[in-house]
RNA sequence: GGGCAGGUGGCGGAGCGGCUAACGCGCUGGACUGCAACUCCAGUUUUCAUGGGUUCGAGUCCCAUCCUGCCCUCCA
């Protein structure tokens, strides 16, 4: 199962339990469809964990000579957006639009592609009813009062994803108030309209769409039954992805409805979930704070996607100093643009000017076979350290060009850090002038002085090294 | 109760049948430095939850026990 060819990538997928090779519907193309956000509060770190993932799964891909299809949707209706909006007086979709566009700010300042498309499922009624009409008529749903539910019986593969048996899971299971299913199991297609909620005209009567049916509607018709890759966190896989399943593979009289299922594990705090529920979570914005993107995306990609990540400052300040290590080596080189090796050796390169040599191959090797088996993370990072290190000790430009380019296909930038926003431009100046103002005093072997200014700046954020090519200085990550 | 993941050093975290158990953070000593920082070198530490078993050989497979998390209700 190792992959020994770089060009091959092996992913676990739920739905067999073990690591696949990724097979495409369609050569050359990929179809991600990432179950996003419900936006009736603002993104915590736990979901930017998730959807770092992905990210960093796209960018691999297309690094590859994939193309890519990243499609995560906006769930835009739900009871929980209802209820919000009551508080606040507004209308649902207005609110939904409103935490909407503040995740996807949340998102870019992380440094992630944004995806292709967002769908709202506000937008896909049509489809969401026409999918619902098929089941009834297949007779794998039933409507009731308004309602629509799926019918669980029906499907003998039922459980299949979570591992889970329907008798087991009826034993859990229970009817809410005001629902009117036939089975415990059974669950909403179609939800018949109560007073005061935004809903749609149906062959059933007014009403909106139940949870699940919108993944199942928006996937189809976006991305078509068969489709690649269907990815989430661990938490979604029962009852959400479950469901989804069904529902789609009755609708498609038992065809596939995505080809592989990858799921990443979710953030703990304490060893305990991070959620809204629990209140223990860390929005974006407070993370940002403490920490830049680079750093958060270090602190993440240092463990396994598939794994949970227990978050506590320590680790990601282990993850700052780490980040500090790359940064401070890498930052002063050019990158090379990131080419998957066995590509760059099968094609040649031209004029002999793509870096191609033992330490530079070494690490290529390792990074991407790192990442075509089921996106480890954590050794493509073994692998960069280990290139850090020896590029200080070789001094090999060329690999340190490749390993930012590697860090930069990962999604990492390594923009100049601005001292201050209100000084702009002057404080790199200012700075420089201290740097001086101290060397001079160096020079008088004034250490009281030149200590002065580089313990004053450090405390404003501002790192002084001295190497035998003078003095540089850059900013704290 | 059921299903699914796990339990590896001071802290994270890889490895999942076979070199002296990656990598990061931390710590100690040395080099460099006016002193530091950065960097390098040398160390630091784990018989891989426990008890059995399979095997020439096991964190790595099997069984049992203990513990943790996730899911079974909305959640990335």
């Amino acid at each position: 199962m190792q992959p020994k060819e770089p060009t091959r990538i092996f992913l676990y997928n739920t739905l067999t339990r073990q690591k696949e090779e990724l097979t495409l519907r369609e050569p050359g193309k990929v179809s991600l469809y990432v179950c996003g956000v419900t936006p009736y509060d603002a993104l915590h770190i736990g979901h930017a964990r998730a959807f770092t993932v992905y990210d960093v799964l796209r960018r691999v891909l297309t690094a590859r000579g994939l193309e890519v299809t990243h499609i995560q949707n906006v769930t835009d209706v739900d009871d929980k957006i209802i209820n919000r909006a009551a508080e606040v007086g507004v209308s649902a979709k207005e609110l939904a639009e409103r935490f909407a566009a503040e995740a996807a700010d949340d998102t870019r300042a992380l440094g992630m592609l944004p995806a292709h498309l967002y769908p709202r499922v506000t937008d896909y009624i049509k489809p969401i009813v026409d999918m619902v009409q098929v089941l009834e008529h297949k007779g794998y749903a039933y409507a009731r009062a308004g309602d629509v539910y799926f019918d669980v019986s029906k499907d003998p593969q039922y459980g299949k994803l979570s591992g889970q048996k329907l008798d087991e899971l009826e034993a859990g299971a229970r009817i809410e108030p005001g629902e009117h299913k036939d089975d415990p199991m059974d669950f909403a297609l179609w939800k018949g309209v109560k007073p005061g909620e935004p809903s749609w005209a149906a062959p059933w009567g007014e009403g909106r769409p139940g949870w699940h049916i919108e993944c199942s509607a928006m996937a189809l018709e976006l991305l078509g039954a068969g489709f690649d890759i269907h990815g989430g966190a661990r938490e979604l896989i029962f009852p959400h992805h479950e469901n989804e399943v069904a529902q789609s593979e009755m609708y498609l009289d038992g065809n596939a409805f995505a080809r592989l299922w990858w799921h990443c594990g979710v953030v703990q705090v304490d060893g305990k979930k991070m959620s809204k529920s629990l209140g223990n979570f860390l929005t974006v914005r407070q993370g940002l704070q403490i920490a830049s993107p680079q750093v958060w995306r270090l602190f993440y990609l240092m463990t396994h996607p598939r794994s949970p990540l227990d978050y506590n400052e320590e680790r990601l300040m282990q993850a700052k100093s780490a980040w500090g290590r790359l940064y401070s080596a890498l930052s002063t080189h050019e990158a090379e643009p990131y080419r998957l090796f066995a590509a760059a050796t099968a094609n040649g390169t031209p004029n002999g000017s793509a870096p191609d040599n033992a330490a530079v191959r070494h690490f290529r090797e390792r990074f991407d076979a790192a990442l075509a088996d089921d996106l480890n993370t954590p050794i493509a990072f073994a692998a960069i350290f280990d290139a850090v290190s020896e590029w200080h000790r070789i001094h090999d430009d060329d690999l340190a060009r490749v390993v930012r380019g590697a860090l930069e296909m990962l999604g990492f930038t390594f923009e100049v850090q601005q001292p201050s926003d209100e000084l702009g431009e002057l404080a790199p100046r200012l700075i420089e002038m201290l740097v001086e103002v101290r060397r001079e005093a160096r020079e008088r072997r004034d250490f009281k002085s030149s200590d002065n200014i580089r313990n004053e700046l450090e405390k404003i954020g501002v790192l002084l090294e001295d190497t035998p090519e003078g003095t540089r200085w850059k900013m704290e990550m």
